[in-house]
RNA sequence: GCCCCCAUCGUCUAGCGGCCUAGGACUCCGCCCUUUCAAGGCGGCAGCGCGGGUUCGAAUCCCGUUGGGGGCACCA
């Protein structure tokens, strides 16, 4: 699989465009490269392809830099950290692109073509209606001197054109064994628009060639233009442009959304930063992801990107597509953040609870006090950070909380509960210890023994009048957290509520 | 239409000719634990698309078929 490449000598890439935001599917693309790099301790680049002004833009490419760092997925060459085969952004390659293309011009191995998108359309549609391949004909491939001044005298511009040779075309795909296509179905393709911007079947494999590329790994659906780039290696190297190795290439599986397709950038549930918003943890996402075509065998799911790296085998990649699936998603997730040390817990905390508006920016020292104390509560009741501000709002909202939640209140809030908050707020208001114990003995005493109420009614109310909710953390936990001012107003508030009919 | 790719529980997968009356995970459903919800424990439902071969033996190899996906741009 390495080909004679020394493990060290491993050169991956991966280029993205910066059109919208970056997707799942993306991510799970670079990190195959990265786990790839890694694993043979060679070197992952990270280059932009940002050949097409009217769709890149520049937040696109922020997203795209900021979503890396977020995630951990370091690169060894490639935007703002440099490399010596810079600059790393196409955009600002401009120069050796024409260079290229007037080179394969000149050597014959491209060719101008005059044909307008028009006469492209109606020739395909024809060829099309024939059962025929609707790839280009070959039209301009060999024109007269007295053509080409025809053309120039209509005043068309012409495109440049990469000539496929008349023969198959094999690749040994890393992940799907050798890919044949027939001489019928490779055309000559547009690598150099009328306007002299250089194209990406043209600049892709030529800074794979020129940076050293030695494994691409990529999707599927670029599969199909494999053999043209290929081919267009081999001439680069005859012409002198590339002297490396032909890369290997490795396709892979698609990540799914809903329903039958590939998730792209507009289907909202495939974008990165959802994810990051609900809360995943980038350990956790990055595990997910890896499960998406990859398995580290052995009946394991869980596993570090350390240990990813290590384990990292493209010719054992699945084939097959992947659905996305956001519950098992979570699920991983929740696993990872049950493994967090809850100071590093509550540090991920903030940030969900300030864009509740819970917390100040920065937290107060008794905020982020109340907040520490509170993470082992809810530790094993999440699987993405979000969760924290359901959980965990009661403790830092200020005055009434039962507006939190309107089905709880009304549903638990009745008339019939009105005895058990009444005995539970006599039994703190004399509670002379204030802790988690104390407060439990003391319920139980007041509500249970007293009463004569199933634990299950008896907190139940309890715990919507404290908490605004019918799910909380741990009930008595949480009361010594809110302290005996807060919860005692609480219950008084829901003594009111259950009084008066609504 | 032409070309290419893919095919194991609902989903992600293990399986690379006998260890498979197909294993794990998520989901779902029970039970246990329990002040709610989780977490945890135990158990359950559920799968090799179909048809031919090859072989003593096929989820595993071959062919066909069906189904799904992708490509066929002066997007990447």
């Amino acid at each position: 699989m390495l080909d004679g490449v020394s493990p060290a000598d491993v050169r991956v890439r991966f280029s993205p465009s910066p059109t919208g935001n970056p997707h799942v599917g993306l991510i799970r693309t670079a990190l195959f490269n990265w786990a790839f790099a890694r694993h043979y301790g060679g070197t992952f680049v990270f280059r932009i392809e940002d050949t097409d002004a009217a769709r890149d833009t520049e937040e696109s490419y922020g997203a795209l830099l900021d979503s890396f760092r977020w995630l951990g997925l370091t690169w060894d060459e490639g935007p703002e950290v440099g490399g010596p085969h810079a600059p790393y952004r196409q955009s600002e390659r401009g120069d050796i692109y024409a260079r290229v293309a007037a080179t394969l011009l000149e050597s014959g191995h491209a060719y101008h073509c005059y044909c307008t998108q028009q006469e492209l359309e109606e020739r395909r549609a024809v060829a099309r209606a024939a059962g025929r391949p609707s790839g280009y004909d070959g039209h301009c491939r060999a024109l007269t001197a007295d053509q080409v001044a025809a053309f120039r005298a209509e005043g068309r511009e012409p495109v440049l054109r990469f000539r496929m040779p008349d023969r198959s075309v094999s690749v040994d795909d890393l992940v799907r064994g050798r890919i044949t296509v027939d001489a019928a179905n490779v055309f000559d393709y547009v690598i150099v628009r009328a306007n002299g911007q250089p194209l990406y079947p043209l600049v892709n494999p030529v800074d794979d060639a020129l940076m050293g590329i030695t494994h691409v790994l990529r999707g599927e659906d670029l599969l199909s233009s494999t053999p043209r780039q290929v081919v267009l290696h081999e001439v680069l190297r005859d012409v002198g442009v590339a002297r490396g190795p032909m890369p290997r290439y490795g396709h892979l599986p698609f990540v799914m959304g809903a329903g039958n397709r590939k998730l792209s950038k507009r289907d909202p549930e495939a974008s990165l930063q959802l994810y990051r918003d609900r809360g995943f943890l980038p350990e956790g996402l990055l595990n997910y992801l890896a499960l998406l075509g990859w398995s580290i065998g052995e009946d394991r799911e869980i596993f570090s990107m350390a240990e990813m790296a290590a384990a990292f085998d493209v010719t054992r990649v699945n084939p097959n597509p992947a659905r996305f699936d956001l519950k098992k998603a979570e699920a991983i997730n929740g696993v990872w953040l049950r493994r967090l040390e809850p100071d590093d817990l509550a540090d991920r905390m903030v940030p969900h609870l300030q864009k509740a508006d819970l917390l100040a920016d920065p937290p107060t020292p008794h905020q982020r006090a109340l907040l520490r104390a509170a993470t082992p509560l809810v530790q094993e009741r999440m699987t993405v950070l979000d969760q924290a501000v359901s959980m965990l709002g009661f403790l830092f909202v200020d005055g009434d909380v039962l507006h939190m939640d309107d089905a709880a209140t009304s549903s638990m809030l009745t008339p019939e509960a009105g005895p058990a908050l009444a005995a539970a707020r006599d039994a703190l208001l004399s509670l002379s210890e204030w802790t988690t114990e104390s407060i439990e003995h003391a319920m139980r005493a007041a509500l249970v023994d007293g009463l004569g109420l199933k634990p299950k009614h008896a907190f139940g109310p309890v715990r919507v009048a404290v908490t605004g909710r019918r799910v909380s953390p741990p009930l008595f936990e949480s009361i010594e957290l809110l302290g005996r001012e807060r919860t005692l107003t609480r219950l008084d508030s829901a003594l009111e509520h259950v009084s008066e009919p609504v």
